[in-house]
DNA sequence: GGGTGTTTTACTCAGGTTGAGTAAATCAAC
DNA sequence: GTTGATTTACTCAACCTGAGTAAAACACCC
């Protein structure tokens, strides 16, 4: 058996929220202060029991911020993710309720809250086709793929092009997409080159692509567990819970169907208390409702197959 | 920052193919001799790019096997995993065609091909309800959860036992209950105690474990992503398809809708060849039809939502 | 050579789900 | 009281799904 040199192993965690129908990510001050880094730590051999206690741990170290729901979502260990040393880093997704991201958590290290779509600009489709698509991207990718098959294809099927549907699931394809065609800007750091252009923000190391896979990541959860429940209070209105799944899935769903699919769906129970509200009729309160995980497989909030 | 000492990295790599209806697991000899183990080991920090081709080059050295579709399954860091020292292993999934799958690709190291329901003989619904549920697991389950509201929501869940239904995805959730409850051989042994209920053959360190993550993960996956191909030769025919579907869901499905799911789903094209068959019609051969890739979000074979 | 058995293939049919649209109910604000 | 915004209720066609029936085409056996 090859034994080589030990690598480093560290643990990353992508913290989302949801607040004012924006996703939110919890940033850290990355070593060099240009850019944002996710919270990271190393794992302690002997005082954490488990990965994720050793990850709940660092996030409480860092941004003093309790976690609630945590999965892991990838291991990343290319080499040359980290110029300095060669690392293994273990991502981990970590939703928390609107509660609990209040700007005031977000204080130690240089801990902040940003916007999720300020990182993919491209991902956001609630208010309209999203211009970088049509203006940088589009003509790049149709110039990179121009009379090569295989790339036709890839562009295609990530990002809904050639007649194929916008799946909002690829986030990761699609990033990955743009990093080899240097539309962002941690290609040419990577490479030290003099940087072109730079779609959305970037991060330190490949934090971005943590990013992106935990976005792709949730998105796709949506449909088949009730992880949305997650990001919102215990009680809240149908109008609500649709704005959360909407900013997550960076699409505007139909509300009628939503609302028929969740009822319908046995995935909420009505409270009975009112929300009174600012302007329009008053909303009923809902809650998460627990049994649904034992009558159905799947529970989820199901986007929709056909483009909008 | 805290710094522990340095943990360990291993690569563990979970291969699965299907001969003669069965699904196979490429297991190697443990250093006991006395149960199986995963092909494994280390990452080399100089030589292996990425994880992915470590894994490849480790399979290739150990079991003389070049790997096909490969991917990350989950990374294990649990403390205690392995009773000598902390490890942190990243466990991959790997599927290889039947050809590759011959017994003759199997010899170095005391590689073997074994049959993936030895391990989990609960998970194997084909041919009837399997009798370990009614026998052993169900009273025992019944036992456990009685009278504690959690634990009976936990045991429908994934057992489908109070009115839910049996879902053939939750293999890693069905193996740890029954971890837990004692019930399968890891349990006494990782608490060095006398073993007594065994069901299913155990494996060595957390083995099983990544075994149950990978089929219910490719379970999961034949409903959203066309994997089953990778375990076919490029031309078959559509009931050699449902064989290999209905192997690794552990069920029986009912062939017209499972034929009119496949075909209408632009899954597969007629190559125009016959198959000439052992016994009834001769069927026609069919190969995986690449633009699905283009036209479907999620090009899958879908199982059954409800119970047979 | 004809019956028998087995597998492939084709068709039907009811029920549910989904996407899309229309419209009434209810409150806040002006 | 009117206006505006939002919540809630209902309709309808298209599609998908689960379940069943039956014909077509070969191998095998007598």
């Amino acid at each position: 058996m090859t034994r080589g040199r030990p690598v480093k192993v560290r643990l990353n965690a992508v913290i989302l929220a949801v607040r004012d129908e924006r996703p939110l990510l919890l940033t850290v001050a990355a070593g060099d202060g240009a850019v944002d880094a996710l919270p990271a730590g190393v794992l302690d051999a002997d005082g954490d029991r488990t990965l994720e206690l050793a990850l709940r741990r660092l996030v409480r170290e860092q941004a003093g911020l309790e976690l609630g729901y945590v999965e892991q979502l990838y291991t990343f260990g290319d080499r040359g993710r980290d110029p300095r040393e060669r690392v293994l880093s273990v991502a981990y997704l970590a939703l928390v309720g609107e509660g609990c991201a209040a700007p005031a958590a977000a204080g130690a290290r240089g801990a902040a809250w940003r916007d999720g779509y300020a990182l993919f600009p491209w991902e956001d489709w609630r208010e309209a086709r999203p211009a970088a698509l049509d203006r940088v991207i589009g003509p790049a990718l149709r110039d990179w793929a121009s009379s090569v098959a295989e790339r036709q294809e890839r562009v295609a099927i990530n990002f809904g092009l050639g007649g194929s549907r916008w799946d909002p699931t690829r986030v990761l394809e699609r990033y990955e997409l743009l990093y080899e065609l240097g539309l962002v800007a941690e290609r040419a750091r990577d490479r030290q080159e003099r940087s072109g252009t730079a779609l959305g923000q970037a991060m330190a190391l490949d934090h971005r692509r943590m990013v992106a896979t935990a976005l792709g990541r949730i998105r796709g959860k949506l449909s088949y567990r009730p992880v949305v429940f997650e990001l919102l209070p215990e009680a809240f209105t149908l109008s609500r819970l649709q704005r959360v799944v909407e900013a997550l899935a960076g699409m505007r769903l139909h509300t009628p169907n939503f609302r028929r699919l969740i009822e319908r769906g046995g995935l909420v129970e009505r409270t009975g208390a009112m929300a009174t509200h600012t302007g329009g009729r008053p909303a009923e309160l809902y809650g998460f409702r627990r049994e649904v995980l034992r009558e159905r497989p799947a529970p989820g909030v199901g986007l929709p197959r056909s483009a909008p």
